[in-house]
DNA sequence: CGTCTTTTTGACCATTTTCAATCAGTGTGG
DNA sequence: CCACACTGATTGAAAATGGTCAAAAAGACG
């Protein structure tokens, strides 16, 4: 369960170029300029797999690297002395982890992974230096703090006003938007691969309550619940009902 | 309760200058070195000072400006289609307020004051102009935007994971907290100036029940109720109470 | 076939909301 | 000075929402 990954950069196991990183052909991300793709594949280390269940990083630690996703997807949260875990947000690919520890000093979250993830890793000592040669760059990493926020900001609205229901609609079309922008392949039926218990835990329900939730919105054709996970069979209802106006449309940019 | 503030740069309201800004005082707030002073002097476009109650900035708004607090404090909020509103954070002295709509395109929240406020005002299309000559004030901004994140996910966590007496020990004494670190100045003995239905809808309570908590936590002599605001009695007790570990105590950054 | 994880259900209890007043303090106009 | 309106704090009672406990069902897997 807590095992980390493995950083692959031998010959043998090359770390992929960025010239031809998959992120580079989904609309939704911005293009580089030559010159920055060149430096981007300079402050590359190396990658990182980690397997589903396993910790990226763990709060209080001091990690060395600053990452960003590159292939599956999974979780930030934090944990309070009883025990019990908030799930903060989601990562996919094209989101950095590890800001936090890379510009301040410790990170005050965990992140896992909930699908087999593949990470690119950086040093974080050298993301000055990107400050510094790379202004473009450096807004770009501005440019996903702020949008980070801005997720967070809906995710507390939705804490604080929005009714088990809602909470769950808005959830479950929130990570479906964000996966079809990104490009993220899922499973068999295009499910979402969460457990109820991640619902629960990202919702701050019981995971009593939060299976009756979710048996009535199945109950209503509004999802599906199937052995990969959460199938999404109403996204236009879903968002209706949770009052959620979808994501920007605006392509973002990515390091 | 809407009025816009006034934005003052005349010659006979001159702006202050940067060299004689307060926050260079508060030994929490890192130094800068003379050039970027002298860049951030420049960079800076006037004050606006804004009546309690009114709106700083508003929710799908695309202001042209970037600001950080010089004075007094108010708070971000977003507001559901039915009318009920959950406050996000807290701004007070030092803090960015609009970094979204200058990365981004648009306000996803509202800010509104909450004493009277001072914001320096700066130009957001010169923002990338700051990213170009000079990267530490760049990293700075980031820096900031890392902290805004960091205090969502507590807020995060309180919101779904703690008790509502945990809930408002945690406001409380985070709120005190941060005004101690930025030396805001406060009623008169030190109350914070909110009404128990901003700590409503920041908690994501009824108004009565904040009430009977908070007359709770009066009961047990850890917080007051004043004309005034919430006088905080026993900030270790509070914190103690939310499982809550304090600010860190880096110097921070401000532009 | 047993073991494990995850979903599902029912019964009962705790928390929180809603509704409906009341109370206390402030400020205003007469 | 007092009546009045207004804002914010306080209270009680009923109703709705969500949590806890305990157990069963349903698949997944070796």
């Amino acid at each position: 369960m807590t095992t980390n990954g493995e950083i692959t950069n031998g010959p043998g196991l090359r770390a992929r170029d960025c010239t031809h990183c998959p992120l580079r052909k989904i609309p939704a991300f911005r293009e580089f300029c030559d010159e920055e793709l060149d430096f981007v594949s300079r402050f590359k280390r190396g990658e990182l797999t980690v397997a589903p269940g396993a910790t990226v990083l763990t709060e209080g630690s001091n990690s060395p690297h600053l990452y960003t996703v590159l292939e599956g997807w999974g979780f930030r949260y934090k944990t309070l002395e009883d025990g019990s875990r908030q799930i903060l947000n989601y990562v996919m690919p094209g989101d950095l982890v590890g800001l936090q520890s890379a510009v301040m000093n410790e990170m005050q979250h965990s992140v896992e992974a909930l699908k087999p993830m593949t990470l690119c890793v950086f040093d974080r000592r050298e993301l000055f230096d990107l400050y510094r040669s790379h202004p473009g760059l450096a807004f770009d990493v501005t440019w996903l703090a702020a949008r980070e926020e801005q997720m967070l900001d809906e995710n507390i609205l939705s804490l604080g006003r929005r009714s088990a229901r809602q909470r769950a609609a808005y959830l479950l079309c929130f990570l479906n938007d964000r996966r079809l922008q990104c490009g993220l392949s899922l499973g068999r039926d295009g499910a979402l691969p969460l457990t109820q218990q991640h619902v629960a835990d990202t919702l701050g329900f019981s995971l009593v309550h939060t299976n009756k939730t979710l048996k009535k919105l199945a109950t209503d054709q509004l999802v599906k619940w199937t052995e990969d996970g959460c199938v999404i069979l109403e996204p236009e209802k879903l968002a209706d009902l949770a009052d959620w106006q979808g994501l920007g449309d605006t392509p973002r940019p990515f390091i």
